[in-house]
DNA sequence: CTCGTCACGTCAATGGCGTTGGCATAAGCT
DNA sequence: AGCTTATGCCAACGCCATTGACGTGACGAG
């Protein structure tokens, strides 16, 4: 039989743990980002967090089925995080401009989470807001359903794909990503021309780039091809 | 004192394990590969590869160091064979798609694989041979240096991003699809049009689209970009 | 043909992990 | 005051990666 788990609004009867603190679904998920900042992405285990909050591991099985839906609800937190308090301002591209750097941003503050939760639908509040918000953004332009699903979707891909890449960067153990650095130094910067000769002759820009983001870019040459085809589904008023 | 880890090419005196079978980094790599396929990311570990293999779990730390760097080897061997047998063809926009639909194609064969080697830099032989194919293009194809660098990087970014990006969706752990899956048809196809307009107003376009992928289009529009810098950049002949 | 070396396979053990079932207890309701 | 039950704790299970000591068999040297 399926252990139970009670939905937050529910709970009532909170019993202060060993040491005092009393528990909550958000309690542990912010406990979990600051674990996952600080101790990186194989920081967090069940018993780790657990001793941070000074509970028994198991006693954080009342509140998530387990660690994956412990991972839906960090990464829902993320996305609530990037859209708090944003407004639809009028214009499409300023909005989806706006919304796409928010997303980024929250991911890149928390790396380590928004590898663990990259590629998940959770199903949450905030996933869903966020969808709505961006659909309402467009539709409300004036895109014809079926391109606005369409801008819709290359808009979260490209901004997910860019966001969780640059994160997967960010959140690499310390050691791997000493040992990566390493890698381009000590191996791409030293290629002989006569093998490589088009590595040799750029690798001096390769290495200044190596931590460039391409989201920016990238994000541009949606917008325009966007652009472009609302032109084309509307065309110019009077 | 660190285990000594000996290179393939000076292995020796290999004695078959106690079921007869002959170890070596490629065999143990291509069962790796087949593992992760068949049994999803977290099918793969060292006690089973072993047991696959029918050597003792140990013995595997004869030829890597770490599971990490076992992950680095899978990831290589990933793009060798999205690279072999690839020429330049004198196109540089046909060449990046070819390059770009092989990444991309080898990293959906295996999309377990693809995740766990994401963002990853190996430095191992067949990762610098593309880079050097990628950086030959666009060199050879008249890209002034810090041009070339600029889109190879772009390029990169862009195709690593999506395939990783399609490639999670395919590598979730069966339970994992089925849930987000579900997640898809049980609520955001049943949200109230007065509470979310925009999502119900477009579920079943949304539901539609929902395992396509944006790397085409986005790889096109990067094409024109860059075709549009080269341009600029070198003049129209005669 | 013999012998010594040592690469490589095996064994056993360590400390950590997620997860579970049983138990005690205190919070809130009647 | 008494009952129910949510919630925290405990002990245990079967996994995991990794390591150090131990053999043993293949090979090169003579």
């Amino acid at each position: 039989m399926a252990k139970q788990v009670v939905p937050e609004a529910a709970r009532q009867r909170r019993r202060p743990t060993k040491n005092g603190t009393v528990l909550s679904e958000r309690l542990i998920v912010e406990t979990a980002l600051r674990m996952l900042r600080e101790h990186g992405s194989d920081g967090l285990t069940v018993r780790r967090l657990g001793a941070a909050l000074g509970a028994d591991p198991s006693t954080l099985y009342r509140y998530f089925r387990s660690v994956d839906e412990l991972t839906l609800a960090i990464g829902d937190e993320l996305v609530g995080r990037a859209l708090h308090g944003w407004q639809p301002g009028g214009d499409w591209r300023a909005d989806l401009r706006t919304l796409g750097a928010r997303i980024h941003a929250a991911y890149l503050a928390h790396p380590q989470a928004a590898v663990l939760t990259a590629s998940r639908v959770t199903g949450r509040a905030h996933e869903i807001a966020a969808d709505e918000a961006i659909l309402g953004v467009l539709r409300t332009a004036g895109f014809p359903d079926d391109a606005a699903v369409r801008v819709y979707h290359a808009f979260i891909d490209q901004s997910l794909a860019f966001a969780i890449l640059d994160a997967a960067t960010l959140a690499l153990p310390e050691s791997a990503r000493r040992a990566d650095e390493g890698v381009w130094r000590a191996t791409y910067a030293q290629l002989p021309a006569d093998t490589h000769p088009h590595i040799a002759a750029t690798a001096g820009l390769l290495v200044a780039r190596m931590n460039r983001s391409a989201y920016p870019t990238a994000l541009e040459m949606l917008l325009d091809s966007a652009a472009a085809a609302l032109a084309d589904a509307s065309p110019p008023a009077g």
